[in-house]
DNA sequence: TAGATTGTTAATCGATTAACAATC
DNA sequence: TAGATTGTTAATCGATTAACAATC
């Protein structure tokens, strides 16, 4: 289904189009114009038929666009009608936050494992799946067919573990640490730099202070 | 200290840079260069140049630049040489994960207070801080001078409670709720969406599938 | 058919990279 | 002074926007 090489920049606004589309839907509007999406969304009607059209015709002229048709195409480009098995890594506050998070297996993510080298959290259950001992974490992943390995340690650890899960095969990292991992081609790494995010609205503050 | 209108692509990156300085420095190296630094973080030597020199000359030619000058102009320019005092609304796992993650209040974001509508929460202790019922907020910010509000509440209440947040007087909203908030223009706004974060991740896994 | 709106090409804008003169 | 490396201008590249012919 998918061309090739489309650029990051695009990929980073399909979620958004996603979310806005699956509210429509279910408010129930059947067709909508890219017009009218741009005004909805704050975007040009422009990037919006450029950014679909990257991934072939999803409209047609004169009509607009099938709301539901187009959300179940974004889904599928998105690979989200296909299953992920994920472990979390790190079974702190935000492991767990994680793990409680669910509407992320309405998705097809699902939460196999969660791994502490806290041995107080061992046994502890998130969602009915207990916390166990990093050691074993290599049987887990070859066992349970795991694709996504979430990380949510500190980042004094973080590069080891990313390595060792590349080494048992796993195929993603959505990494949480503060820290950039090394990973070789092929292995996909999403991070959420919580801090960079923090200066950046930091930033973004004291500019304004000072302008206005 | 700033000039005008900084591309948010160069603000983007600074705190990246603040993170590489700031490991440099506790290495003990005490000046780097362009092009080292540029080997290091896997960016070009031009860029890096051209974003430092959006804030006026930090380095000396033929010399490079002083690790810990830069280190400091850094922070100055995120703010970081600045309190803020936050408030978290929600305190949830994600809330509490956020809480308790306080490397933040060594960059100066000091957390104040923590509110929950479910009273089961309530009195709930988070690093000190006892989490109160939403009633409390108005008075709460207003009283203790508080800037930014972190948002970690389901996207159905979001973007009610952002708007009474801005009419109390709030600068700025680290949002977690994954809705968009439609805030006044002077308003600071940083999403973090986690599940276009997963989304994307999954859409460059199934992408490398396809592909090899 | 006439009107609406896409798909797509062309024009513009902005961000990144290359090159080099300035200067430590 | 000679060598190194910045600061900065110019060239390139890519992403966004505008325009319009194709077509439903």
């Amino acid at each position: 289904m998918e061309q090739k090489e489309i650029s990051q920049a695009v990929i980073g606004r399909l979620p958004r189009y996603f979310r806005y589309l699956g509210d429509l839907k279910d408010e129930g509007v059947e067709r909508i114009s890219s017009q009218e999406l741009s005004e909805l969304m704050q975007v040009t009607a422009s990037q919006i038929r450029q950014d679909f059209n990257n991934f072939g015709g999803f409209g047609q002229q004169g009509y607009g666009y099938n709301v539901e048709y187009l959300y179940d195409e974004i889904s599928k480009i998105l690979g989200l009608n296909q299953t992920h098995h994920l472990i979390i890594i790190g079974a702190g506050n935000l492991g767990q936050a994680i793990g409680n998070y669910m509407n992320f297996e309405r998705r097809g993510f699902i939460l196999k494992g969660l791994f502490d080298s806290n041995p107080a959290l061992e046994g502890k259950e998130v969602r009915g799946i207990a916390v166990q001992p990093m050691e074993n974490i290599e049987e887990f992943v070859k066992a349970n067919n795991i694709d996504i390995a979430v990380l949510t340690i500190p980042k004094t650890s973080a590069v080891a573990v990313a390595e060792s899960l590349v080494r048992y095969g796993i195929k993603a990292i959505w990494n949480f640490a503060h820290v950039d991992l090394n990973v070789p081609k092929g292995i996909q790494v999403e991070n959420v730099h919580l801090s960079d995010s923090l200066m950046k609205l930091s930033y973004n503050i004291t500019r304004y202070d000072n302008e206005n």
